[in-house]
DNA sequence: ATTGACTCTCAAGCAACTTGAGACCGTACA
DNA sequence: TGTACGGTCTCAAGTTGCTTGAGAGTCAAT
């Protein structure tokens, strides 16, 4: 019989562990004495612990091992169980492995610092579907993008219709071809907007709702849209570098309102996945 | 300006989240109504946030995050942790590989469960230093090692030096030769013991520190010691299937003593690395 | 006026312990 | 025999990054 001081130092546990575990009755000292409260453990105690930090070890939360240990869980549950863990811990090890190229990313950027950056940061997210009144037309050149936004807002305030969130826009084009924008205005609207809007010259603004997506790249640009490409490419290096492949038509989301004393603000988004 | 709400669906963070960093001091909303307390937040502020995210992306904790937000960190100092956090993440994802082959390994051996299998534990911890009284010697069979402790024992009683934690066998062999055994006695001891102690037949116990060693692999094992074998083929497999090596002698840990009514215990440790 | 959706504050919960305060216990030494 | 010191006890609170819930107030639309 040992008092927990030594258990502690046979068993490689602290001290504070074996009362936790005597507490949520995982392992309860073999002995406590009634006078003084001291718990004494016996060495036939150790299999039982040691099975616990085999357990433990295995990712197992405390619960789980209790109810192992206690109720005897067959062979099978047992198999169920870490087959689970493992499916469990392998994602792990995926996540933690694309966190280590972000941060060696970062580091390679922070070491080119001062040269060029616009130093902004990108993250993952993921993207809700939004219900909205759209229009996609093929238009020539990049500040059409705008006028069109401004003439489908045009169509809402006659009909007193609210925006539920910031403009975006899509952009189809897979390639780039000179005077040649295919983009989808999407204007979100609340769920009670059910029929299209039409607008001057023959368009109309559809109701749909535009499919979200899982993982996206996302960044923030900052001021007007001169700068717009350097945003663009830093956005792409970031994808490649940080192995994700682009899955979809990139999207633009106009944040902030003309004349907001916040500045411009645009968000890019990129749909990828994992190349 | 968005209310919480919409922020929150803007950035993909919880209004959880976002009262928690306010709360916390890491992102204050823009503007709170005095009235109402309502929170009002800025696009102005998602750069912020943005960053936020990436560098919680990265693993460091909200006050790593604080410091280097509002005590602009100099590049150096980012770059550093930053190096920290990956070496981290290096030895986790290793840790967490290593684990993978725990599970699978233990998954293994349920699927086997019910043919041999002493059902045994085996964990890796590491063997702390040993000041103890010791000595080495070459005997012909397993049963004079008990004879030896017993020998060793009896020096102690006239000197009324008291053991200071059970009784350890360090087993020196290379290789396996008949009637060669060269084992040593370690008898661990007080500081206060500092002088070696005579025994019988011009022997006598060394005082000596015995290194310890960083991860050992260790089982217990139960009852007599007919059964050993198994249990040394057992932690053997084990060290095998989980890709580590055996880098020192192994040792037995008398767990019990003789006549102890939780039986006999004994812990079978082998120093290990990675292979 | 009344819904219903949204927001607020504050407290507690999670997982697996660790840390600390305040008090008791055991024993070796003067 | 006192006392010092190290070990043990209990109980509460802290850790991290939030989430959940209770109870109450707010906002916009009907």
């Amino acid at each position: 019989m040992f008092k927990i001081g030594e258990f502690s130092r046979i068993c490689r546990v602290p001290v504070s562990a074996l009362r936790y575990y005597a507490d949520i009755g995982l392992l309860e000292p073999q002995h406590i004495d009634p006078f003084t409260n001291y718990r004494y453990y016996s060495a036939s105690q150790l299999p039982r612990l040691n099975r616990i930090l085999a357990l433990r070890d295995l990712g197992l939360t405390l619960d789980q091992i209790k109810q192992a240990l206690d109720e005897q869980l067959s062979p099978e549950a047992m198999r169920g169980m870490l087959r689970m863990k493992q499916a469990e811990i392998e994602r792990h090890v995926e996540e933690e492995q694309a966190r280590l190229n972000r941060v060696a990313a970062r580091i390679k950027q922070i070491e080119q610092e001062g040269k060029t950056m616009p130093e902004q940061d990108i993250i993952l997210k993921s993207i809700d579907p939004i219900y909205a009144l759209t229009i996609r037309e093929v238009v020539a050149e990049p500040s059409a993008v705008g006028t069109l936004l401004g003439e489908s807002f045009a169509a809402f305030g006659p009909r007193g219709i609210q925006p539920a969130g910031p403009p975006v826009a899509i952009f189809y084009d897979e390639e780039f071809k000179p005077a040649h924008l295919d983009v989808e205005i999407v204007l979100p609207v609340a769920p009670n907007v059910t029929e299209n809007v039409p607008m001057d010259n023959n368009r109309q603004l559809e109701v749909r709702t535009v499919p979200g997506t899982d993982t996206a790249a996302s960044i923030i640009h900052k001021g007007d849209y001169d700068n717009l490409t350097a945003t663009y490419n830093a956005i792409a290096r970031w994808i490649e570098d940080n192995g994700y492949r682009i899955t979809g038509p990139s999207r633009e989301v106009y944040l902030t309102a003309p004349g907001d004393p916040a500045g411009t603000l645009t968000e890019i988004q990129y749909p990828v996945e994992k190349a």
